[in-house]
DNA sequence: TATGAATGAGTGTTCATTCAT
DNA sequence: GATGAATGAACACTCATTCAT
């Protein structure tokens, strides 16, 4: 009775519970995540983390999950739009993933599960299913489309779908870890504004 | 003991633990590579692995010197040389980066180092003076050079390096982890096919 | 709430969940008995079972208690009614333990007991007195009555009424546990058979 | 150097720890013998018994090998000795369990299988091929070689094998664990002599 | 120099118990 | 009366490190 107010509603708890996880994930990596620092971080005991997740691989699962259900739907929409040049869309569609990706949540997901795919083998085809290849598939098709109005040529679709995804990826993934222990940041903006001029060079007829 | 010849000098058995702590580093990452693990792949006992390295840290920052160490000479020497065009300069660096370090070492330094920059903070310098600045200064240099030449026109020359170390480095990162878990590992040729098109228009005045 | 015609009666509550820890404990002993394994059998949630047990050994000696009561009157009838032979009332004795005892309640009583006792030392006493000592006094009842006929010739009745006692436990204590693990299950008839052949033929003057 | 007295050889410390863990599994059961436990009595750490058995289960299984071993080899020579009346041979196999078993490692054996069998299942079988079934054909050699010699007679050469089994087995079983717990231990000579004349008695012509 | 037995701190997970609702 | 979210002690297991040989 003293503390009800302190008592949080038991569907929050498990949101609370993921943010802690997915924050202690990006910040420490899989393994230097202790699931007694998650439980701290999001104020309840190590038990009521089992309680909610029943492993911590089921917590790196439930990431994966949020992860890829927010944001995409704005990224698809987006580029279902079919508003303005290719090269616009495929500009906004870096803008999209950077801004709204890459503080919070996504390069988060993209450190941790690069850190973790290989020692969990069966989370491999859920991310390729629920973030890689959608995420992919977004690029390919406005190569496709800047192909097919003649503002793109690409002899190689796939590679160079590889290469706009990998060379965003590369923000996140360096912002979240390195660029920070190394005290060189990637400056957002500016690379931002280098890779859409090299991604639409390199598409250039 | 009686079998001298087959006895393996002792000055290489460092060198065969480092390398057996890359490879598995890098497969399966810090946390979940043990020690005797190193010690089997090593062909040693686990108690050897630590009469040549105190600790486990010991190995990965010995790693980190190894890699600094072999290949980069290489790189810097070509980037000495400046023979041929600036263009074709960067496409020379980017095939020896890929090529001599994608299989071995390089990409393999990366991942582990991305992992785990964060748990042991004073490994952050020593990897930025070693490994990430030179890097990062040969890029610098071409672009440059390019530009004295009227051969590239680039308005924020440390973004562009950026761009070009990142997309590259993502290679290896890919390919060494989630390209093989995904079962969507990239060709490293026709990457740095697209990847040459892309620098080099992008940088084109 | 408002359904109050489907609300068991609170009465009844308890030993609904008594009779579910007594089948679990039977079936996966004490120790791999969940309490809300035992909440889902009886249909509460695990919180209603700690309503009506403060604690997971309340419930064990509460199963004690039961197994006492019921059956064992009906047999204490059998054996005061004295009609037939010795023999043939080892015979009916032998069977109403394993006709009414068996499928439900005393083999499991006896397969638990067994296996906690150790652990609870205050049940022992309990346990010796409530359940062992009557049922042993109903075969030495048995043998001296035979004795006492002429029927039967026995120079250590106490060790008779173990072995007639125990062989009969057997049964139940192997088809509760090892009878169905290795797929050997006693044929109770057969069993009951033999064992009253021995048992009188060992008795037999 | 100062310890080396007391540093045992490490073939003996498998067997040491192998034996403090069935002590304890005999009487805690094996629910309540912490690992720990078994190290203490062990004189080791709790780490150097997961050296030697990787989990608590596979310290069971060998439990169970162990007392595959050693004393059935005797029962079964003694009874393809084959000297004396079939009844001989049935007290003299009574005998031999009963003295060389229940002390020590049988009875314990039995009374951990029974508890556990059902929370492992693929013991069941190792079980059943190891102890049981040896064991059982020895009842059932007797039998049938008394049949032969119209010593003999028994319709149920199955059932009565079970019988002689279930009842020696429970001597064990009532003296590990609840005769000690009770006060009610069973005097061996004494149930030995009724087991005997029972059986004898029940397999007569 | 090399070994591998031994250690024990560290961690994920389970689950009986509590208690605010 | 009944619930189930929350707790935290307990435990099995892992593994880097040590050290006698």
């Amino acid at each position: 009775m003293s503390d009800v107010a302190f008592r949080r509603r038991p569907a929050e708890r498990g949101e609370e519970i993921l943010t802690a996880a997915m924050g202690l994930f990006a910040e420490k990596g899989f393994g230097a995540t202790r699931v007694v620092d998650i439980a701290r971080r999001a104020g309840v005991s190590h038990g009521t983390v089992g309680f909610y997740f029943a492993t911590k691989e089921a917590l790196l699962r439930a990431c994966v999950d949020r992860m890829a259900l927010a944001e995409f739907d704005d990224m698809q929409r987006l580029v279902d739009a079919d508003q303005g040049s290719a090269a616009a869309q495929l500009q906004q569609l870096g803008r999209f993933m950077a801004e709204h990706c890459q503080s919070e949540e996504m390069s988060r997901l993209f450190r941790v599960v690069e850190g973790e795919i290989g020692n969990f083998p069966d989370f491999a085809a859920h991310f390729r299913d629920r973030v890689f290849e959608p995420m992919m598939e977004l690029f390919r098709t406005l190569i496709r489309r800047g192909i097919a109005r003649h503002e793109f040529a690409c002899d190689d679709i796939e590679t160079c779908a590889q290469l706009l995804f990998g060379s965003l990826v590369h923000l996140f993934d360096w912002n979240a870890a390195m660029g920070a222990a190394l005290d060189r940041q990637i400056d957002q903006e500016r690379y931002l504004r280098a890779w859409t001029r090299s991604a639409v060079a390199g598409l250039r007829p």
